[in-house]
RNA sequence: GGCGGCAUCGCCAAGUGGACUAAGGCCACGGUUUGCAAAACCGUUACCCUGGGUUCGAAUCCCAGUGCCGCCUCCA
């Protein structure tokens, strides 16, 4: 095994070695259910669902923990006001519980039709406020932590080590800086562990301290020790969350069991939009649900998957309209594979096609064995399929065997690895409704009268272009392209297909 | 103010000391194919922000400058 990852917290490209061979546990920072998943969403879970993809691939043995927050964080600063999730709930006029809910399932949606998997286990905040305020009771008594006014602070001076992840020191926080001093602090870095409720604050839990909430590190902490040990091989999350959250999951952690948390640092860059940070509290950032209506979710997956992981990604018309291209070609060139499959009967099963076959495996996985370089695996992947297109355009009789291993090779790296190119449907009835397997609007919407009077056309203009009537026939072909269908001349048959 | 990142063809984007005379996608142009198209294939398009330096050798390392961005407040 080669595989390497950049370790944010040696700052290093690291060999991938897990605690226990062969297995891997994995915790990665989930979103806060308050409103509809966006395309950073979409970023960070569809990077971290290829590498669980790869590292199960590479026969690991993988659990992936992904939290769900169901307890806001706060609204404008550490320290005062609404959560985000009690905001919304009072907004929407919702219980909390509900709204979450809302949410949570809106979340699973978009991930799905990412084609993302789920994780193995989603644990909720709100289940496991015993989990958390023992960990709080745990850095108490440690003398980690002092409980103030009915909340729990963690004192960040008392932990050495903080600061190793993000590279700030101690001395360098600026005191106050952009967060208001709170008396209740001995020193305006240490964080809450636990908060107080207010009387309007309506979640709410009792503790040793009295009635309140949980701080919002505690949660990461807390579930994926239950989940995972005090010891994981890869904690995963947005660069933003590198300080203060992480810097400050790694301190109660490792304040409370001694050991080292995590053992491989992964964070993923941030998506702009136009060039511009996108954030919820700038209000300028994009749901799926909205960006599903303009692409189809493959492609903004493949758009994601085509750039690395640790880059930005700039999110515009121009980008996306040429990733959907790019896709299409791609399955242009599977689709034809499989239609050729369908229709072969028997033929060659040339070696160099094998030798190739391997050499373009092991170019693709040693990208993706390089911190995960799925552009390089994708820039892999189109020279397969130039290979292909002239292999089935040369007219050589190519076995079905052997169109089949190709194939194979194309669910295996393009399917398993990065989630890109669909498992094979019946390949028939797709071929008949739409050719592209972009469109999503699958052909069951398609009736059959549709399907029967597309024939009649087809085979009418087959008469007049046999007979030379090639006006007419292209007058047909014109007056489908205005109301949106593509035809196909093939040797031997004429496809369609909608378009855009 | 502190910490960190990035700057590669018209656009997107890999590559981070030697087979780089720099991958791949989009766009454009030329060709093959086609009745004409579409699709496909072939070909053409970059000295890697600027200026120094290290080295036998740098897009890749170091220094300076310029520009852009992120974090230091919740955010994937």
């Amino acid at each position: 095994m080669t595989l390497k990852f950049y370790n944010s917290i040696t700052k290093k490209k690291e060999l991938f070695k897990p605690l226990v061979e062969g297995r891997v546990s994995m915790y990665v920072c989930g979103p806060t259910v308050y409103d509809h998943p966006h395309i950073g969403h979409a970023k960070s879970y569809v990077s971290f669902d290829v590498i669980v993809r790869y590292l199960r691939y590479l026969g690991y043995k993988v659990r992936y923990v992904q939290n769900i927050t169901d307890v806001g964080h706060l609204t404008d600063n550490a320290d005062a006001g609404d959560d985000k999730i009690l905001a919304r709930a009072r907004r929407e006029r919702l219980e909390p519980a509900e709204l979450v809910e809302i949410y949570t399932r809106s979340y699973f949606e978009d991930m799905d039709a990412l084609n993302n998997l789920r994780p193995d286990i989603s644990p909720r905040a709100t289940a496991h406020i015993p989990e958390q305020i023992e960990l709080v009771e745990k850095l108490i008594e440690k003398g980690y932590a002092y409980v103030s006014n009915g909340s729990v602070y963690f004192e960040v001076s008392k932990f050495r080590e903080y600061g190793k992840l993000s590279g700030r020191k101690q001395e360098e926080l600026e005191a106050g800086a952009r967060i208001e001093i709170n008396p209740e602090k001995r020193n305006p870095h240490d964080f809450a562990l636990w908060k107080r409720a207010e009387p309007a604050h309506i979640m709410r839990w009792k503790s040793p301290w009295g009635e309140g909430f949980p701080g919002w590190h505690l949660e990461c902490s807390a579930m994926s020790t239950k989940y995972l040990g005090e010891a994981i091989d890869i904690h995963g999350g947005g660069l933003e969350n590198m300080f203060p959250h992480h810097e400050c999951e790694i301190a109660q952690s490792e304040a409370a069991t001694d050991m080292t948390f995590v053992r491989y640092w992964i964070h993923n860059n941030m998506v702009t939009v136009n060039g511009q940070k996108m954030g919820k509290s700038l209000g300028n950032f994009v749901t799926l649900k909205d960006a599903f209506k303009k692409y189809h979710p493959l492609t903004i997956r493949f758009f994601i998957l085509s750039s690395h992981y640790r880059s930005p990604l700039d999110f515009s018309n121009e980008a996306l309209d040429a990733a959907d291209k790019g896709l299409e070609r791609m399955f242009n060139t599977v689709k034809r594979l499989r239609q050729q499959t369908d229709e072969t009967k028997n033929g060659d099963s040339p070696q160099n096609v094998y030798e190739k076959i391997g050499q373009y495996k092991k170019a693709f996985l040693a990208a993706m064995d390089e911190d995960i370089n799925t552009s390089g695996a994708i820039a892999v992947l189109f020279d397969l399929s130039k290979e292909v297109n002239a292999l089935l355009d040369s007219g050589k009789g190519i076995s079905k065997k052997c169109l089949e291993d190709i194939n194979a090779l194309y669910q295996e790296l393009g399917g398993d690895i990065l989630g890109i190119v669909p498992k094979r449907k019946d390949v028939k009835a797709e071929l008949e409704i739409k050719w592209s397997i972009l469109e999503s609007d699958s052909g069951e919407g398609d009736s059959n009268m549709l399907k029967d009077v597309m024939q009649v056309l087809i085979d009418t203009r087959s008469e007049l272009r046999k007979t030379k009537q090639f006006q007419m026939a292209d007058f047909i072909r014109n007056k489908l392209t205005e109301i949106g269908i593509a035809l196909d001349d093939k040797p031997d048959a004429t496809a369609w297909k909608k378009i855009k």
